[in-house]
RNA sequence: GCGCCCGUAGCUCAGCCGGAUAGAGCGUCGGACUUCUAAUCCGAGGGUCGGGGGUUCGAAUCCCUCCGGGCGCGCCA
């Protein structure tokens, strides 16, 4: 990367200051890229921080720009304003990009060198209750998303699904099946008040009914409660898989937190705080001494009936993640689940990993409207709209984008009706439209008989404003993949993208391709080639589609 | 009361790991299609970056404080 030359220039730079006792030390090197073309390529501000205090800041940088080891990158530089060094760099590092980032094959932007870091994404582990609903959109476009912008950055990445397959929450929707079972054969039965309300559940105990019919009218009401428990998950869990492959979301791992329970893995895991004398009990129930290691109270691990709670399957989980030889564990959870991180936290801690290993992202609130009225959206209650909904009304492309253009921190007002009316202004067009321009732009070339070949093409006829523009966007990509997975903000990459697909548009309108000249047309046809590669391999990483045509 | 998040253009939001003149989309107003795709482009208008204080050569960005909004503070998940 390009950085990375110039970094090794001016270190040479900054030794040889030091040496010659013009500044101290050599502070922290970072170069960034100026808002303003005259600002140069790339900007660095080391004679600032460098010459704190001397006075002279100015002073500093002229004397680092002297010691400035001869290369064939460095065009020109400038010491600006207070004291920033302005670098202008050779064309041919452009021209470089171009060509690398025209081959979709040589994945231009991901990382060359790939960490030995395995790193677990679970993301939306909604209970597998109802149908998938737009909130767990949110979370499947941003995990999604995000688990594919690590793995271009270089990191090993496996996505996982928890399934909340056991617990009350799965007793009250087996109970709601089978009111509404026995109903349909004329028992009277009702739903518990504080069961699932929503009218899937009917239709889900009708469907049930059809495939085994009257059987399990006269069985004992436990018989039937568990029995039709376990049906109406397994065909939830194929409903949700459907409707997330559908949201172009897949994952590598289901895991079954019913699995922890009967392997025994949670008492275990009750057992192995247990030894670090971190367990106590306490009025009847087993209680995990959390406070100790930052979290503002203790917490129950089992309760006085003896049912474990979901903390105390979280730290088996916890541990059966380490346990398959995972370095990092990121969680996206609802920002109301906040409060649980401190004990997942002290948890961490209590086992003996590392605190930092484990992340969990907090995705905000999505707040549902329809028409300016709010929606509470309950599984329970039987409000909600469903992600299939959503993408009915919007498509795949607009509902992924709209999540994806907002940082996680950002809670959603999310309208649908108005999701749905702006959904033909949505920004997602125009990158695509970008995209299947260039396509267009390939195809009448080739009819006119040019050929696309970067290799041979003369790169420095590439001299126009809007060339350049595109050409130095383009660059970017190599720093915007691994920023965007370091700041797990899949957001910069939707704004790269459209910033993309706006230079793109600039050329387009500047610079007309396909032309008699053929050596400029070679030119600017690798150019579009490059384009087309580069906004194709940001908008796969958000899970969007890249049309050939519009 | 305590904790976390948010407050930036009329609306929805970027920018926040300190940098140079704060951005985008939508909406409004005015322009551009015999042209490689007008799902586009060009231009205009629109801002006390919630208020105040501090740190710094430099603050939308960091710290403190206040105000406003959201969420959470269970032997629920």
């Amino acid at each position: 990367m390009i950085t990375e030359t110039l970094a090794q220039i001016v270190t040479t730079a900054l030794e040889s200051a030091v040496a010659d006792g013009v500044i101290d030390a050599a502070p922290i090197l970072s170069f960034e890229r100026p808002k303003r073309r005259e600002h140069g390529d790339w900007a660095t501000n080391v004679a600032l921080v460098a010459g704190k205090g001397r006075g002279a800041p100015r002073d500093v940088a002229a004397a680092l720009v002297d010691r400035l080891p001869p290369n064939d990158v460095i065009e020109k530089v400038e010491v600006a304003g207070p004291g920033f060094l302005n670098f202008y760099l050779s064309p041919v590092w452009l021209h470089d990009v171009v060509r690398r980032a025209s081959d979709p094959s040589q994945r231009f932007g991901w990382a060359k060198r790939h960490s030995k870091e395995k790193v677990n994404v679970e993301f939306v582990s909604a209970n597998p209750t109802g149908p998938i609903n737009v909130v767990s959109g949110r979370h499947a476009a941003v995990g999604g998303a995000l688990a594919s912008i690590l793995e271009a950055a270089g990191y090993d990445v496996t996505r996982e699904f928890y399934l909340n397959d056991a617990g009350r929450q799965l007793l009250l929707f087996g109970e709601s099946i089978a009111a509404h079972y026995l109903r349909r054969y004329g028992v009277e039965a009702s739903v518990p008040d504080d069961g699932y309300q929503g009218e899937y559940v009917k239709e889900l105990a009708e469907k049930i009914a059809a495939d085994i019919g009257d059987r399990l009218v006269s069985v004992p009401a436990e018989q039937r409660i568990e029995e039709l428990t376990g049906i109406g998950l397994a065909v939830m869990r194929v409903d949700m898989e459907r409707s997330l492959e559908r949201f172009r979301t897949t994952y590598d791992v289901w895991f079954s937190e019913r699995t922890l329970h009967e392997t025994g893995k949670i008492a275990e895991g009750v057992e192995r705080l247990r030894q670090k004398g971190l367990v106590e009990e306490r009025d009847g129930a087993t209680w995990f001494l959390s406070e100790r290691l930052g979290d503002d109270k203790d917490r129950v691990l089992i309760r006085g009936n003896g049912v474990p709670t979901y903390l105390a399957a979280d730290v088996a989980y916890l541990t059966a993640k380490f346990d398959r030889g995972f370095d990092r564990l990121i969680y996206l959870w609802g920002a109301d689940h906040h409060g649980t991180v401190a004990r997942l936290k002290a948890a961490t801690e209590a086992l003996g990993y590392d605190r930092e290993a484990v992340e969990v992202k907090l995705v905000q609130i999505v707040t549902l409207k329809r028409g300016g009225e709010t929606v509470k959206a309950s599984k329970r209650g039987g409000v909600l709209v469903e992600l299939d909904e959503l993408v009915d009304e919007v498509g795949v492309d607009a509902a992924r984008y709209t999540f994806l253009t907002r940082s996680i921190d950002a809670p959603i007002e999310f309208d649908i009706e108005a999701v749905k009316q702006q959904a033909p202004d949505n920004p997602v067009y125009y990158v695509q439209y970008a995209h299947a321009r260039i396509c267009s732009i390939l195809r009448k070339a080739q009819e006119q008989g040019h050929q696309v070949d970067v290799a041979s093409a003369d790169l420095s006829l590439l001299v126009h404003p809007s060339e350049d523009d595109l050409m130095r966007k383009l660059a970017t990509y190599e720093e915007v993949i691994p920023e965007t997975a370091a700041l797990r903000a899949p957001q910069r990459m939707t704004r790269f993208v459209e910033e993309l697909a706006s230079t793109f548009s600039a050329f387009y309108r500047d610079c007309k391709v396909v032309t008699d000249d053929d050596a400029l047309t070679a030119a600017r046809l690798s150019l579009c080639v490059a384009t087309k590669s580069v906004v194709a391999s940001a908008l796969g990483l958000l899970g969007v589609s890249a049309p050939e045509s519009m």
